[in-house]
DNA sequence: ATACGTGCAAAGTATTTGCAAACGG
DNA sequence: CCGTTTGCAAATACTTTGCACGTAT
């Protein structure tokens, strides 16, 4: 995601959020700015830390509460790995979106995009029964480092 | 899968497992049978009321042992859905596979195939620098009868 | 004022682990 | 016999919830 289009996301999510009658607090706030920097997904544990790194400190209730909002408004993603634990990341409006591929081994992620892969989704979202609203892509696999280890 | 195919992966898996250095025992090969005989994937929960329900009595812990062994020979996939638990099922040795759509709303999971998601997958491996053993698509939507009550 | 937002602590789930007893080779 | 497997219960990890208090409108 590019630097502007994380500003746009954070601008897009305070306006989204307002239009549905929420009001600003300082811990969704916090929540909101961190995730705009994001390269990639954040667990909310690595929220929580990140955010007592900077001195904004916020309970571990309030950041579920706000992914649980900024989710159910379409804002962002919520994705698992596999690890047992929920990641997040900005949901573009643009629709401009990447997967993930995880390392077994170390836990690392990785983003990646693929338009062939997502030629693939977009006709398989004409082809099925369901009204398809999201995707998800979690590749599995040893990441170069462990590759490396492995022989 | 095929009746044919489960059958396969039944005796495939006894045969890998003793391979591996694996005793029989009654609690693994309880849950090697009913996962032989499902479409589509079970929870470790579902596994251990499915089994009760046969009088087939088995400690939780022991199908968590039990699936994790058979993850790690890659003789089950394991994959999330979305809602914090984790869902396994047979994986051929054809390597023959199928991935799932989830209803948000009423958690219902369907599987399905399609052969231009699998050749960008294929496509992908090759491009990326990590080994790729596996992978998982979950699409996220609204099932027809759901989206048949939203209207 | 009133309703929403927040933080803490307690409660809930899903999963893992320690350990003693049962079991297979 | 010896090492593996099993079942129970306790422990752990992640997430949700109840409640009192703060804050925006």
């Amino acid at each position: 995601m590019s630097v502007a289009g994380r500003s746009l996301w954070a601008e897009h999510t305070v306006e989204a959020l307002r239009a549905a009658g929420h009001r600003p607090g300082g811990a969704r706030s916090a929540v909101v700015e961190l995730l705009s920097e994001q390269d990639c997904c954040l667990s909310a544990h690595e929220i929580h830390d990140r955010l007592r790194e900077r001195d904004r400190r916020v309970g571990v209730a309030s950041i579920y509460r706000a992914l649980e909002v900024l989710w159910s408004l379409r804002l962002v993603q919520r994705l698992e790995v596999g690890d047992g634990t929920a990641r997040y990341e900005p949901l573009l409006p643009s629709g401009e979106h990447h997967h993930h591929v995880v390392c077994d081994q170390c836990g690392k992620v990785d983003a990646f995009e693929d338009h062939a892969l997502e030629d693939a989704l977009a006709g398989l979202s004409r082809r099925l029964a369901y009204a398809i609203d999201a995707h998800d892509v979690v590749l599995h696999g040893a990441c170069p480092d462990c590759s490396a280890d492995d022989a």
